[in-house]
DNA sequence: AGCTGTGGCAGGGAGG
DNA sequence: CCTCCCTGCCAC
């Protein structure tokens, strides 16, 4: 009697709504007669005790053609075929998890010339994840976010070095401090205990305080790195998953918008690994407005640093610690506090994103939002027994409508945007990917709105914060899965993608987008600039005031389709309006807010950047005379080397590639030496500590002609010694210069020279020079707009 | 194994 | 000089 006969069928096991399951862990090794098995531990209401069981699965991946498994055994393997003519026709179960691994191999092997297992197999990811999938299950149903026992942990090193590294026999751990949300905190003092009986009372204090959940700040990047190597030299084995097991580490990567972050993810059996690192990283991709990622800067930017905490420099910690131990002991317990409140503000949505979507917890924090649609898309067509289609081949074309229509100074402004603009269009015209035959993409996307629509009214119904609070983290995080339907149709790795339904939502949203444009102009409004989804205009004379803006914009409702909603997103008193994506904005409260990459970004010098700010406010007040002052006191200060600090004027860079990658791609002349990867192959050099995708280098430019070749001529910022500066005056002059070269369309050539210009021989005089604009007709708009057209366009908003 | 997209601006290096 | 190409950063 076969074993395989008694396993649970991956597509008939049940569902359970209420299981509270805190975390389900694969047993790769086992040689089980039961096939292969994994362990779920269940956490009990009430007194919150763990229960564990085994249980068995069957590992399984989609494969398009059954024969490609030809010369596999076949008693490792049962295969089901699946209904439709979809392109993955067979489901392929495995009974043990090495069967699993063999069978991709094979894969492999066998498909050596245009069969690629890539196209023709679709492999489930995440291991936990695929038993969760056969099964219909997620975790943490019928559970809050209070429920789960989290643990924070930080450690503190000692060096005699620049930078601590683990490999140097000299460095060690010096503190562990823990805590956790019941309000228990313990330090592992380095004064009590060598390091390896330290890590040993880690190892045990883990097992028996039990978390759910392990927490920390750049825990992956810097403490559970610096553990396992130093463990790895006392020998000790860290036995931390809730079987006692070792974690699993591997070498992976994690996106955020255009920044990729290399890291050694970090599995602990039944437990969750949350690093607050990345979850303020994703934070800031929509925000972009956090001054910097550290524990510290976080915990000052949401407001809940204690204000009588312990702060002391990375540098100093190990003179701290011979000096005044108990110091740093108070240090760590503030940092592991401040990651505990991080944590609980920042995790929700990763928490009731991990209710919905059959993916665990600690990957759902790490993964992007498209792998957590498609598990819910896979979930269905396997719960449905259908076969699944391949991805198409290509890409998509259009993107948003971005213009421009009136640059210079000007007000009162209206900011009006469409709600939800790619989402609703999706519900509205009946768009769907072709090869979704159970027509599963509006039935998903419409449920998740309705529901974010309920969240959101009972959020503003709750009476209590922490109602609220988890309101609000719950309709962020539909937010999140609804405005990734559209992504995902443009995207060539997903397997429900069409790129010409994604070309067809952009054009629709450019028409809409082009009609609101004219119906505010016949309506008496002045179009500054659109962008996508939004309009900046100047309401008509007779519409101003916060009312009557209001009513405008009704009116511009009553003309829009069905479905389709204008928003009133903000009102200012003036607006400088500079390029596309660029402008600065004069609220009510007199504070002003920049926008775009050419007026801010973080990648200029923080003197040009206060330059920019400080004459954009002097132009939107029309002072000309302060512009030509704060020149003059600009250039004064950089000529007589009067700097705040070497921040003022060194420019950070991230290292988008590895120092590898680019060496190869400058050899080859792939691309241009930079300033930054020169100087980060200098410093790894210098310290020892290897360089990582995703750091960041800040230098200064050095030498005596403006126009040096930076990369011969950058020194870091550390190296900077104000007593003796060596910044490069000439250049750093040239780059005011370039600043200043940003307002020249603001003023006449002539009286822009003289605005910016240190020559003051017969006095300056802001007399008669006045801000200019420009404005460009809507000819364009008109000629492009669906309604003006004519019939040389074809689209019928069907339904 | 993982990984949403297009549009836009600025700066640096390389080569005409 | 100028243009071209690449990267980095940003808006949505």
């Amino acid at each position: 009697m076969s074993a395989r006969t008694d396993l649970k069928d991956p597509l008939l096991f049940g569902k359970d709504p209420a299981e509270r399951i805190v975390a389900v862990h694969p047993l790769f090794n086992r040689a089980s007669s039961r096939g292969a098995q994994v362990r779920v531990y269940r956490r009990l209401p009430g007194d919150g005790g763990i229960v564990e069981e085994d249980e068995s699965c069957f590992p399984f991946f989609f494969l398009s053609d059954i024969s490609l498994l030809k010369g596999f055994a076949r008693d490792r393997f049962r295969f089901q075929e699946l209904n439709g003519d979809g392109y993955y026709r067979f489901l392929i179960a495995f009974a043990s998890w090495s069967s699993y691994w063999d069978a991709l191999r094979h894969l492999d092997q066998s498909t050596d010339k245009e069969v690629r297992r890539a196209q023709y197999a679709y492999v489930v990811a995440g291991t936990a994840q695929q038993y969760l999938m056969q099964s219909g299950r997620t975790s943490f149903k019928d559970m809050a976010f209070e429920d789960l026992h989290r643990m924070q942990l930080d450690i503190e090193t000692y060096t005699e070095q620049e930078f601590s590294n683990p490999r140097r026999p000299g460095d060690r751990i010096i503190l562990i401090a823990l805590h956790d949300n019941r309000g228990w905190s313990h330090v592992i003092d380095g004064r009590d205990l060598d390091e390896a009986a330290m890590i040993r009372e880690m190892v045990r204090i883990i097992r028996e305080r039990d978390p759910d959940v392990v927490e920390g700040h750049n825990i992956l990047g810097f403490d559970f790195p610096f553990i396992v190597e130093r463990a790895r030299r006392c020998r000790i084995e860290l036995r931390i998953g809730r079987d006692e097991s070792v974690p699993r580490t591997f070498r992976t990567s994690i996106r955020f918008a255009e920044r990729a972050v290399d890291y050694t993810a970090f599995e602990i059996a039944g437990r969750h690994v949350i690093d607050t690192y990345f979850l303020v990283l994703a934070y800031d991709v929509v925000k972009r407005n956090m001054p910097g990622y550290g524990l510290k800067a976080a915990a000052r930017y949401f407001g809940f640093a204690a204000e009588d905490r312990t702060y002391i420099a990375g540098s100093e910690i190990s003179r701290v610690w011979r000096e005044d131990p108990e110091r740093l002991i108070r240090y760590a317990l503030d940092d592991v506090i401040d990651t505990e409140r991080l944590a609980r503000h920042l995790s929700g949505s990763a928490f009731y994103l991990a209710q919905m979507v059959p993916i665990p917890y600690g990957q759902a924090s790490r993964t992007g939002p498209a792998a957590k649609i498609e598990s819910l898309f896979v979930r269905e067509y396997l719960g449905r027994k259908e076969s699944l289609p391949r991805s198409e081949r290509g890409t998509q074309s259009i993107g948003g409508y971005t213009d421009i229509f009136f640059t210079g100074v000007v007000g009162p402004i209206v900011y009006a945007d469409v709600e939800s603009l790619y989402p609703s269009i999706m519900l509205n015209y009946d768009v769907r990917p072709e090869s979704d035959r159970l027509g599963l993409f509006h039935d998903i996307l419409q449920r998740l709105t309705e529901l974010r629509i309920r969240a959101k009214t009972a959020m503003k119904e709750a009476g209590n914060d922490d109602v609220r609070g988890e309101l609000d983290a719950r309709q962020s995080s539909y937010k999140i899965l609804i405005n990734s339907f559209y992504g995902q149709l443009g995207f060539s790795q997903a397997i429900f993608n069409d790129f010409s339904e994604a070309d067809r939502v952009a054009q629709i949203g450019q028409d809409l987008l082009r009609t609101i444009i004219l119906e505010i102009a016949n309506g008496g409004g002045k179009v500054i600039e659109v962008d996508t989804d939004g309009v900046f205009f100047v309401p008509p004379t007779e519409s101003t005031g916060r009312e009557a803006e209001a009513n405008f914009i009704e009116r511009l409702n009553a003309t829009m389709p069905p479905g389709i909603r204008i928003g009133f997103e903000g009102r200012y008193k003036k607006m400088l309006s500079y390029k596309k994506k660029n402008y600065a904005l004069l609220g009510y409260d007199d504070r002003l807010t920049y926008k775009g990459s050419s007026l801010m970004s973080r990648s200029n010098e923080r003197f040009g950047r206060r330059f920019v700010r400080e004459a954009i406010r002097r132009l939107i007040d029309e002072d000309v005379a302060g512009l030509h002052e704060l020149y003059l006191r600009t250039r004064d200060r950089i000529a007589r080397h009067d700097w705040d600090s070497v921040e003022a004027f060194s420019r950070s860079e991230t290292l988008k590639e590895s120092v590898d990658q680019y060496r190869s791609d400058v050899e080859r002349g792939r691309r241009p030496k930079a300033a930054s990867y020169e100087l980060a192959m200098q410093r790894a050099e210098k310290t020892g500590r290897s360089v990582q995708k995703g750091d960041r280098v800040t230098y200064y430019v050095v030498g005596q002609a403006h126009d040096v070749t930076a990369f011969e001529n950058c020194r870091l910022a550390d190296e900077w010694n104000p007593s003796e500066p060596d910044e490069n005056s000439a250049y750093y002059l040239r780059r005011l210069d370039d600043f200043a070269q940003k307002f020249e369309p603001f003023f006449k050539p002539h009286e822009f020279r003289l605005i910016f210009s240190p020559e003051d021989l017969f006095g300056f005089s802001p007399e008669g020079i006045a801000v200019r604009s420009h404005e460009r007709p809507l000819d364009a708009v008109l000629a492009e707009s669906p309604a003006h057209a004519g019939a040389s366009r074809s689209e019928t908003p069907d339904r």
